[in-house]
Parts: C-alpha cells; sequence; structure tokens
DNA sequence: CTGGTCTTTGAGTGAACACTCTAATTTGAA
DNA sequence: TTCAAATTAGAGTGTTCACTCAAAGACCAG
C-alpha cells in the first residue's frame, strides 16, 4: 500500500463498512456487500485488508477515537469530558457502538486476544476516570478513587447495554444522573 | 411429542441450546452443535422444533424469567435482598445470565416480541429497586427513587455485562461497592 | 521508456449454514 | 402380540459465506 490508489481504495472501503454497519447492522455486512458498495472487488479488498474482521475493527476504533476528549492522553480531561464523550459516542455512533458491545461479548470465549484487549481497554478507561476523579478531588484517597471509576465505567456499560436493547432509551439523560450521584458523593 | 423418548430427547437440546448461548453466544450455537452436545441428529431435531429460532427462543424466555427469581415478593424486599439476588443469580447461574447479557445484545432488534420483553422487564425491576429505596429512605422523592433505582439496575447490568467478557470480574465486590455509594448519596 | 512493485480483476474454493426426506426403528395402547 | 404413530437415523439440498490466486493492468522512480 504505497501508492495512492491503494489509500483511495482503503478509505471506500472503510467508508462502505461504516455505511452498512449502520443501515444493515453487522449481519448485513458482508465481504460482498462491502466491496459492492466501495466499487471493488474481493481481491482489492483482501490486498489491502488480512479479514472482514480487521476492516470492521478499525472502524470500531476510528469511531471511538474521533470522540475522545483527549487523544493523545495528556491527562487534562475532566469527568464530565469523559462521560460527555462517551455519551456522544453512543448517540452518534449508535450501530458502531452496538457492534463495539457485540464484539466484545462474542469475543469472549472464542477469541483470547480479543478478550484481552476488551480488558485491557477496560483498564485503561478505569484509570482515566480515576484520573479525573482525583483531579477533580485531590483529597480523595487512590483506592476510592480507582473504585469509584470502575464503578462509573461499568454504570456507564450497563447504560450502553441497554441502548442496545431499547434504543429509545435515554442515553444522555442517565449519564447525567450518574455525574449528579458521582457528584453528590463526593 | 407424546412419548417419553421425545420429551427426553426435548430437555437435552434445550440444555444443549442453552450452555451453547451461554459459551459460544448466537453465532457459534449451530444445528450441528446444538445436536452434537444434546447426542441427536437433525432429524430428531426437527421433529421436535419446527426451526432454530423457536429452541433459542424457548431458552431466552427461561432465562428472561430467571433474572428475576422471586416476582412474588412484592413489597418487602431491602435493597440489599435485591442486589444480593441479581448477584447470588450472576454467579450460581452463569449460563443463564450469559444467554440474557449475549441475546440483549446480539439478538434485540431481530425480535420485537423478545425485545419488547425485555424492556418491560427491566422497568419492572426498576420499579422495585425504588420501592425498596424509598422503604429505606421514606423522605426520598418518588421522582428521586425511581433515578436512582433505575441507575443502580443499569449498573448492575453493566456488571453483569463486564462478567461475560472477564469471567474472572469479582461481581460481587463490584455490587457491594455500588450498594456503599448509594446509601453515602441518601 | 523501462522494469519492478503495487493494485485490481473475477472466477473459483471449500466450508458452514439451516433445513429436508425417506427409510428404519422404537414405543405403548389395545 | 399387533400395529399405527412417534421417534430417530443420516445422507443430501441449495445457498451463502469469507477468502484465494494467477494473471492482467496501473503506477512511478530512475
Amino acid at each position: 500500500m504505497r501508492y495512492k490508489a491503494g489509500l483511495e481504495t482503503r478509505d471506500r472501503i472503510l467508508e462502505a463498512t461504516r455505511s452498512l454497519i449502520a443501515e444493515k447492522g453487522l449481519e448485513g455486512t458482508t465481504i460482498k456487500a462491502i466491496c459492492h458498495q466501495a466499487g471493488v472487488l474481493p481481491g482489492s479488498f483482501y490486498n489491502l485488508f488480512t479479514s472482514k474482521e480487521q476492516a470492521i475493527l478499525t472502524v470500531v476504533r476510528e469511531a471511538i477515537d474521533a470522540v475522545d476528549p483527549d487523544p493523545e492522553h495528556h491527562g487534562t480531561d475532566t469527568l464530565d469530558e469523559l462521560v460527555v464523550a462517551y455519551v456522544r459516542f453512543l448517540e452518534e455512533q449508535p450501530d458502531l457502538s452496538r457492534v463495539y458491545i457485540r464484539i466484545g461479548v462474542s469475543g469472549a470465549g472464542s477469541s483470547p486476544e480479543l478478550t484481552g484487549r476488551m480488558i485491557r481497554h477496560h483498564r485503561e478507561r478505569v484509570e482515566r476516570f480515576a484520573a479525573a476523579l482525583r483531579r477533580q478531588n485531590p483529597e480523595i484517597s487512590e483506592t476510592l478513587a480507582a473504585r469509584r471509576g470502575e464503578t462509573l465505567v461499568l454504570a456507564l456499560n450497563g447504560i450502553a447495554l441497554h441502548k442496545v436493547i431499547d434504543p429509545a432509551f435515554d442515553v444522555g439523560w442517565h449519564a447525567r444522573a450518574l455525574l449528579d450521584d458521582a457528584a453528590a458523593v463526593s
């Protein structure tokens, strides 16, 4: 992939994957459909991606990064920003967030590498939340911040899970309730 | 299905379906896998079930009902009891709880009847939690109790979701953390 | 222009899927 | 014991899937 043509094709494939996930869900996102929508043949797809899963994971990862308030991890994000970013992801990319959760759940047990990545991702998020908590309230103990950070992340995941089941679920409202309670506790 | 043999085979098929959904998710629950695990051939399966979906829906209904193991106990349970009951369910019936989560993630949307059932069940659980909160602290406003009840249920579901991804996850510890924070808020 | 590398083509592969069908076997009421 | 109905066996159907590969074409530095 050193010529311009390859990069453009890659973009078209990722864009097609994105829109297919949004329109048809994971089931409808087949190689054939992706290739058709991108105006490409399977050979080209596999010249740029090693598997269908790789393309899907790329799309999901990009979507998550796109709403990250502090992509460089400088430690400048506030609790509010972290929660709002998550809510934005859930509301603006409902299908991708569904895919994200789905991949995590269906990878569990069958793909240890993927499961390891999800767990690692969870730990990182907990740490960022805990750090934000301590920045917001420097007197809080390290262990308490860690515990409350994890509680928050888990609760947000619960909200995300419920939105997958009930698309009409008001994610923003419940996330704010979570933040209010977190503030009341501190 | 009027002979004993048929009923026994039916039970073995449902048991196999349950454990397969829990272990491999919906994707891994194929007719071939179900039949192999149940020690049965496809002909027998289709003698007892009209489709794969029928068998799966049977198992899922059972899982949804099992999430609330004691629906008769309205009005007397404390918040602690409700949380402890859910934790016990997660720990003692890991298969059913995984079925519940996995279907919520990958099955919702495909069967509106099932989705409606999950949403209705969520509402009932929220009401029981809110009622327990108000019993514990009669001064709390109705809307606040409802909000905190739902926050609790969502957070517990988040814990359940994470346990599916990471089986080593300490459900009891995090549930207790949740209760402690809920007490601190009130 | 040339030549090696990158990219695209598109038919093809094998596996997996839900489901069917007929014949053989087992069951249990009479 | 008899026999119709219930159950099981197991090969087979047609479809769809992710993925491959050899050959043809496009690209661009030298």
